[in-house]
DNA sequence: AGATCAGGCGCC
DNA sequence: AAAGGGCGCCTGATCT
């Protein structure tokens, strides 16, 4: 049973039941308390609501208190779909898919809501009906490819333009529900998307437990107390000072700026090509220690220091925007806030509540299990049946070590190689062991690698597409070696981009979108499990009923559960990532373990 | 003054 | 210990 469903202003909206297949079971609805009419509903019959976005609808639920099971996000999925034909940044809204159903000419998506401040009167300014009534304010009733004439009643919209807006929710509906079943793997992939819609918009809302005072006493220890004005913290100037004696030059530098850093070294005689920190590490001078330590200090005080937490925390939580689909392999991206960025150091200032535990809990070797699910190589799959992945492949490389390196590190070197398209050195010899002893493992990432080489595009187990190279990629390619353009091709996906050098030849262009492709069906296979992993998680922390997801980082969640149903929580993570291997992979002899703690604070985790 | 680029580094 | 791909966000420098 699905229900569609278009908000309207004032918290009304419309609703209309649907079959499976997408067709209309009953009459057109409108209510005047959406909120309520979804509360009811879900209780009594579990639907999977069919909305454009969870972005824009859930969270004002979410304030009225009302959560639901389960959805169909149409522009995420309809993202998807475009996204498999290989036309990425298409419009994607109703509106767009509604014209592009019928032949018309398809309008732009509205521009996202103004800005969105971390506090506020954010549901206002986000939800659905503002951002249909954004539509036709800039568009018009029709949109802009009929003309765009003048909105005749005003910015609102009230419950009639929400029900003109629910015949298109459930045309568009019914044409995603007919291509996703044509597409292996894709009913998953859209639910798992969807349910990642709703996992975001929560913990949005919930946020994760934070403890201003911790991040205080941090930040404190280690840069000084907190400053008025613009001023460095203490300990960030006495370093800056010391850098600047270190030099013993006329004019001072100032250590944030690279180009003064470099024409320093450059008056000393040192001449570095840039001031990263790996590039400092093998000069030899006094200030080279110093300009390390500034710069991670630096870093956190300027990225996560007092204003964030000004910014960010507020009432013990921090709420960051999730963005879901963010990425192109399927992973998360976050608006403001860094929520993906926070430094390992202040994880000490992640504390669960009185009485409360959090629950960290991280999938171990993911991407090397992914690519032996993927292979189907047997010697490479009885390796990642085991707990330790690595030690397990380890014999397979033992006598290729030199120093002190152990088997276990080799074996390692060697898959991060193949994943990722590395190879200098020692790596080649690893990777032709891999090879040798694992052969369908290695010819799977080259394959990758040569249809990105080629131009064509790959996918993710569950379908999920990666973008297809521009056109200044193919116009160079295909040129031959001649050095290429300024730059012109760069920007999309797995081409080349900045960087000390304007000039990218085409052997680059082709390497580059090599280590793309190969890297992406590892990279969007494991984003499609850890998808899974959560869509599971979130319907077992339901039952549980208080526990809240309240973390997610590529491969890793956080829940913040009452103390006594923290075993529980366990439990249910464990057998969410076993229900999330079988989804994508059905029977294999890969495992996917969790690496499981149960800790006050999130710094006592591993 | 505001917008954009470049360099750099945090996380996985 | 690091390598690789993916991001977001900060500052300083430069452009408009």
């Amino acid at each position: 049973m699905r229900i569609a469903v278009a908000a309207a202003e004032g918290g009304g909206g419309a609703l209309r039941p649907l079959a499976d297949d997408g067709a209309p079971a009953g009459p057109a609805e409108t209510v005047g308390d959406l909120a309520a009419a979804i509360a009811e509903r879900e209780r009594a019959a579990g639907p999977r609501w069919v909305w454009p976005a969870t972005a824009r609808l859930y969270p004002r639920l979410l304030e009225a208190g009302v959560r639901v099971a389960r959805c169909h996000d149409l522009e995420l999925v309809e993202s998807l779909l475009l996204g498999h034909q290989g036309r990425y940044g298409e419009p994607r809204s109703v509106r767009a898919a509604w014209a592009r159903l019928r032949g018309e000419p398809v309008p732009a998506d509205p521009p996202p809501p103004q800005e969105a401040p971390p506090q506020g009167s954010l549901f206002d300014t986000s939800s659905d009906a503002a951002f249909d009534a954004s539509f036709e304010a800039s568009f018009g009733e029709e949109g802009p490819g009929a003309g765009g004439r003048p909105v005749a009643e005003g910015p609102g919209r009230g419950l009639h333009s929400a029900a003109g807006e629910l015949e298109r929710i459930v045309a568009v509906h019914a044409e995603q529900l007919r291509r996703v079943a044509e597409l292996p793997g894709f009913a998953l992939l859209a639910a798992a998307e969807s349910a990642g819609s709703l996992v975001a918009a929560e913990m949005g809302h919930d946020g994760l437990p934070w403890s201003a005072e911790r991040q205080d006493e941090l930040l404190t220890e280690l840069l000084g107390p907190r400053p008025t004005g613009g001023m460095r913290p203490r300990k960030l100037q006495a370093l800056a000072d010391r850098i600047n004696a270190a030099f013993g030059l006329r004019t001072p530098v100032n250590p944030d700026s690279p180009a003064q850093i470099m024409k320093a070294f450059a008056a000393v005689g040192l001449p570095v090509t840039s001031t990263r920190a790996h590039v400092l590490k093998r000069v030899d001078h006094p200030a080279v220690p110093l300009l390390l330590e500034y710069k991670e200090l630096s870093r956190l005080h300027t990225a996560h220091g007092w204003t964030w937490a000004d910014t960010w925390v507020r009432g013990g939580r921090f709420r960051p925007e999730y963005v879901v689909g963010g990425v192109v392999s399927g992973r998360w991206a976050t608006n403001g806030g860094g929520a993906l960025q926070i430094p390992r150091v202040l994880r000490r200032a992640v504390v669960a509540d009185p009485g409360w535990s959090l629950v960290v809990a991280d999938a171990a070797q993911l991407e090397p299990r992914v690519l032996a699910a993927l292979a189907g190589d047997r010697a490479f799959a009885a390796a990642a049946a085991e707990g330790d992945l690595y030690a397990a492949l380890s014999e397979a490389f033992r006598g290729t070590a030199s120093d002190g390196a152990t088997a276990r590190d080799q074996a390692k070197i060697a898959l991060l190689s193949a994943m990722y398209g590395g190879g200098t050195g020692e790596a080649v010899r690893l990777l032709a062991v891999l090879k040798s002893r694992f052969p369908q493992a290695f010819e799977y990432v080259e394959a990758a690698a040569r249809a990105g080489e080629r131009g064509a595009l790959v996918r993710s187990r569950l379908g999920r597409t990666c973008p297809p190279p521009s056109a200044g990629w193919r116009r160079l390619t295909s040129e031959g070696d001649e050095p290429g353009g300024d730059g012109d091709g760069a920007g999309a996906s797995g081409e080349p981009g900045g960087g000390a050098s304007r000039q990218v030849t085409a052997a680059q262009a082709l390497r580059s979108r090599g280590r793309f492709t190969r890297n992406f069906v590892v990279q969007a296979t494991a984003a499609d499990w850890a998808l899974a992993l959560l869509a599971a998680l979130r319907r077992r922390l339901a039952e549980l009923g208080r526990p809240r997801l309240v973390f997610f980082q590529h491969d890793e969640v956080v829940v913040h559960a009452p103390a006594e149903l923290a075993d529980q929580v366990r439990e249910a993570v464990h057998a969410s990532a076993e229900e999330a291997g079988r989804l994508l992979f059905g029977r294999t002899p890969v495992v996917f373990p969790m690496e499981v703690a149960v800790v006050d604070c999130y710094a006592d985790a591993k």
